[in-house]
DNA sequence: ATCCTCCCCTAC
DNA sequence: TAAGGTAGGGGAGGAT
């Protein structure tokens, strides 16, 4: 069984680093009330001139601000083993770097001491640094992460750094510093540019400890002598690619062709790119930006023995999400499962050997049935993803939910709250649909039942359908539309083809784009593919038949499996075209609708 | 034309 | 035992 997701946030650099945007957000709740800060949209103009505030490797400056013993001594954060995390100047002119191995910093500098992470610590003299940065710029803050943010630099500029215009910036970016400091005793450095990606850069030049601006005048031949791998956006992949185009500089992006850069990083990332290194930024001053998803992820140490496992991991994971989106509150009405899934025959990683070594990740994504941000809506939506994946449980390394499609909680308040499909069908703790395909396998290895099992299918489907006849639901509220409801059940049945058909091309066509030669590699036979591209597409028979069951109770659904057959037997709903998979796909369904059958109908 | 899904890349 | 999370931008190719 993984660690509880809970228990592993806790330890998590990552995880810190990941979830600051939360907590800004309502750092940024407090600011709207106090200070007359507004929404940004329609967007505001950028500023003039921009100041990049970044913290002096904030995490270990924090480790040791309250320990005078430390002060000049190399220190770095860490587990006591591992990676390091951070580490202050001292121990850099040792050769000691972030992400470098303890037993390597070691041999580098034997005299490091190192001091765990405090993410309470790191959290507090963040946002201590916010409530400064705020109040200098009278709002106008960018945030970026927990130790860095942009600033309105003529916001900033007061009274007090008049005289001498020249330096305005430069004096009004030193008293922001010393402010810091005088709180946090943390140093940090400021960058000043025409722009975020000029100020961002010249943060580099400031550091330690310092101020760099670069003048409008000088940003051309600043930018010349600037690595495309430190442009922001301009990554370790982009960075080779451009490499390979004898690209290094950013001159040497001015003199490149553009449909060469277009080539190596796509129009919109070329575009970037080539303004950059002309000193032209276009992305939007965003104080405010919009959220647009809600997640929560854990690949490291998931090891699953079964279904129900994996089950229970992904359950545990859309608490957390809810939790968080009630928190935010904002509800959403599409859920993706992220999988990590081992590559066969891939060797334990010997480095990590909790981690999720060599791996695909598999993303999908399902609607929910509207917004909502309820636990069991989201684990539904996302364990009905994991089904559809298809990954055997012993090969999960890890796995991920995440929401997106988000909406104000205020305004799905006024929306009256029907209970769901799932929900209907609900009988205890598990999913009705698990059970039919759980009693689906369970019957080609084993097809004889016991008594006491029947009797709980008997009263299974009596308990659900005196729930349905006394609550009297009103149906044209689920995702159905009342025409599809009135229509025929033989047109119901051909919308269910469709839907499957669908579905099974689109099968089709990822196995294609997941053929060698291609950036991925495939891992698993082409033959496994179409099976579960067949098996895929009968789950949408499932769900019709569970809607038929649920309309018309018993004699519903046998009229529903009835015209299923009628249909697959026809040859009607079978053309050529479906990769010549016809017969397996209509086996399948058949043999799905007989499943349904099976368990929805005691026999 | 525009949106959607799944994937890759990036930043911190 | 370590602690490979969270979120956004963008592209390819398909559906509408």
């Amino acid at each position: 069984m993984p660690r509880a997701v809970a228990s592993f946030h806790e330890h998590s650099r990552l995880h810190f680093i990941g979830s600051w945007r939360a907590r800004y957000e309502e750092f940024l709740e407090t600011k709207i009330h106090q200070q007359n800060l507004v929404d940004d949209s329609p967007p505001r103009a950028p500023p003039r001139v921009v100041m990049h505030v970044d913290m002096d490797c904030f995490f270990a400056a924090c480790a040791t601000r309250d320990r005078p013993e430390l002060a000049g001594v190399p220190v770095a954060v860490s587990w006591g083993r591992g990676e390091i995390s951070s580490c202050n100047y001292e121990a850099r002119r040792f050769g000691v770097v972030a992400g470098q191995n303890v037993d390597a910093a070691r041999v580098k500098c034997p005299h490091l001491t190192l001091v765990p992470y405090d993410f309470e610590t790191f959290e507090r003299v963040g946002l201590e640094v916010y409530e400064i940065l705020f109040e200098a710029s009278r709002g106008a803050c960018v945030g970026v992460s927990v130790d860095e943010a942009y600033l309105d630099a003529d916001a900033v500029v007061g009274d007090d750094d008049g005289g001498d215009v020249e330096d305005a910036y430069e004096r009004a970016a030193a008293r922001v510093r010393a402010k810091i400091y005088e709180k946090t005793r943390c140093a940090c450095s400021i960058g000043i540019g025409a722009n975020m990606v000029v100020a961002r850069l010249a943060t580099r030049r400031a550091k330690p400890d310092g101020v760099f601006r670069v003048r409008e005048a000088e940003t051309m031949d600043f930018l010349a002598k600037t690595a495309v791998r430190h442009v922001p956006g301009v990554g370790r992949r982009a960075a080779a690619t451009l490499t390979t185009l004898g690209i290094v500089t950013c001159a040497d992006v001015r003199r490149a062709r553009r449909e060469d850069v277009v080539e190596a990083l796509g129009t919109k990332s070329a575009a970037r790119l080539l303004d950059a290194a002309r000193g032209v930024d276009a992305t939007p001053w965003r104080v405010r930006p919009q959220r647009k998803t809600v997640g929560a992820q854990m690949s490291w140490g998931v090891r699953c023995t079964d279904d129900e496992v994996a089950m229970d991991f992904v359950r545990q994971l859309a608490r957390e999400v809810s939790q968080r989106m009630q928190k935010l509150k904002i509800v959403a009405s599409k859920t993706t499962l992220k999988l990590w899934r081992a590559v066969a025959d891939a060797p334990p990683s010997a480095k990590h050997p909790q981690g999720h070594g060599a791996c695909d990740v598999l993303t999908r994504t399902r609607p929910m049935k509207m917004a909502t941000n309820d636990a069991r809506e989201i684990s539904d939506a996302a364990i009905a993803a994991m089904r559809e994946l298809r990954v055997e449980a012993t090969m999960i390394r890890g796995l991920g939910v995440s929401c997106s499609k988000l909406d104000d909680a205020l305004l799905a308040g006024n929306v009256r709250r029907q209970p769901t499909l799932s929900q209907m069908f609900r009988t205890d703790g598990r999913d009705k649909n698990d059970e039919v395909e759980k009693k689906d396998e369970e019957e080609e290895e084993d097809i004889a039942e016991t008594e006491s099992e029947r009797e709980e299918d008997d009263e299974d489907v009596a308990r659900t359908q005196s729930q349905l006849l006394q609550n009297d639901c009103d149906f044209a509220l689920f995702d159905d539309s009342q025409a599809e409801m009135d229509s025929d059940r033989t047109n119901v049945l051909r919308a269910a083809y469709t839907a499957a058909a669908r579905r099974y091309a689109w099968q089709r066509h990822e196995l294609e784009r997941l053929r060698p030669g291609k950036r991925r590699r495939e891992t698993i036979s082409e033959d496994e593919h179409a099976e579960r591209a067949v098996a895929a597409s009968a789950d949408v028979v499932v769900a019709h038949a569970r809607r038929a069951f649920i309309r018309g109770g018993e004699s519903g659904l046998r009229a529903f499996t009835n015209e299923a057959r009628a249909l697959c037997r026809s040859q009607e709903l079978l053309p050529e075209r479906y990769g010549g998979q016809g017969a397996s796909f209509t086996a399948a369904w058949l043999h799905r609708v007989d499943a349904v059958e099976a368990v929805v109908i005691s026999k």
